[in-house]
DNA sequence: ACTCGTTAACTGTCGCGACAGCAAATGTCC
DNA sequence: GGACATTTGCTGTCGCGACAGTTAACGAGT
């Protein structure tokens, strides 16, 4: 691969990275959707998953790809607006489970119609094609920065 | 249920997603690699940028995409490493601009073959054009979430 | 049964992003 | 020339990511 310093490389890498900018651009933009419910993006996808069953904080961690020690404050921050509680692992003395409360239940249905506002205003003018393409291109990149040194 | 309801949206949005994720670990591995120069991934940016002569903290803040509130503790830390100094600007009494010290710019050749490997390890079994379509891409999904609210 | 390595969750520290609020300097428009 | 909004950089606060280090519990191996 030609190291040209002047490839389209440097648009995308190279002192605020297109990609990373976007990523941020589209958190916040999350967030300012999610202010109204109280929510961040990290709190509301948690309590997505965690309302599907996913329920240990080592799972729940890998979903959101954050770190066990990301994983303990968020739930810290939720346990403390009483959307979800800490209960003990039958089977496993070191691990817990994650249960929500009705409050914490309550707010779950209101949270996919954001997240489809927000899809529907990122890929605007995307046909279906393009989606797949991103995303499969994402995945691949994904795939390029967990697996190589 | 948890596979097919919406869209491929899902893939990327809702809860942890894609773009997010992708982001954060481009971020993450650039942080990885600037280690041994004792800098973060803003750090190097900006002194990238101060380099080339964009030399007033709002000229840089749209530059990295952050805000004024991060770019003055960003250059407080730089700053702190005796990396760079303030001095007024000559017109524009409000203004400051930013001059690198010897030190910092020292550090600003070794930057870009930091940032060429890492466009390798992200772009490896990509072809040309499919780095052209991400970055064409991540550019319109950037104007939707800048335009629209 | 005891060591040994691993895993689970937690804590401390640092850098960063976003938001809100602030003071001083600037430009504008009457 | 004076009222006005705008711009520039700063500070405070909060949530989050990553890294390092800790403790307790689990599991396999000899």
């Amino acid at each position: 691969m030609t190291e040209n310093p002047k490839s389209p490389f440097e648009l995308i890498l190279g002192g605020g990275s297109l990609l990373v900018q976007v990523g941020r651009e589209l958190n916040t933009e999350t967030e300012r959707r999610l202010a109204p419910l109280g929510l961040t993006a990290q709190q509301a996808a948690l309590l997505l998953h965690a309302a599907r069953g996913d329920s240990t904080p080592s799972l729940l961690k890998s979903r959101l790809g954050t770190d066990t020690a990301g994983m303990t404050r968020l739930l810290d921050r939720l346990q403390a607006k009483g959307l979800l509680r800490r209960v003990g692992h039958p089977q496993d003395r070191r691990s817990i489970v994650i249960e929500l409360t009705d409050a914490g239940r309550a707010l779950v249905p209101s949270l996919p119609p954001v997240f489809g506002g927000i899809s529907h205003q990122v890929f605007a003018g995307f046909s279906p094609e393009e989606v797949a393409q991103v995303t499969d291109m994402l995945r691949r990149i994904m795939n390029n920065l967990a697996g190589g040194s």
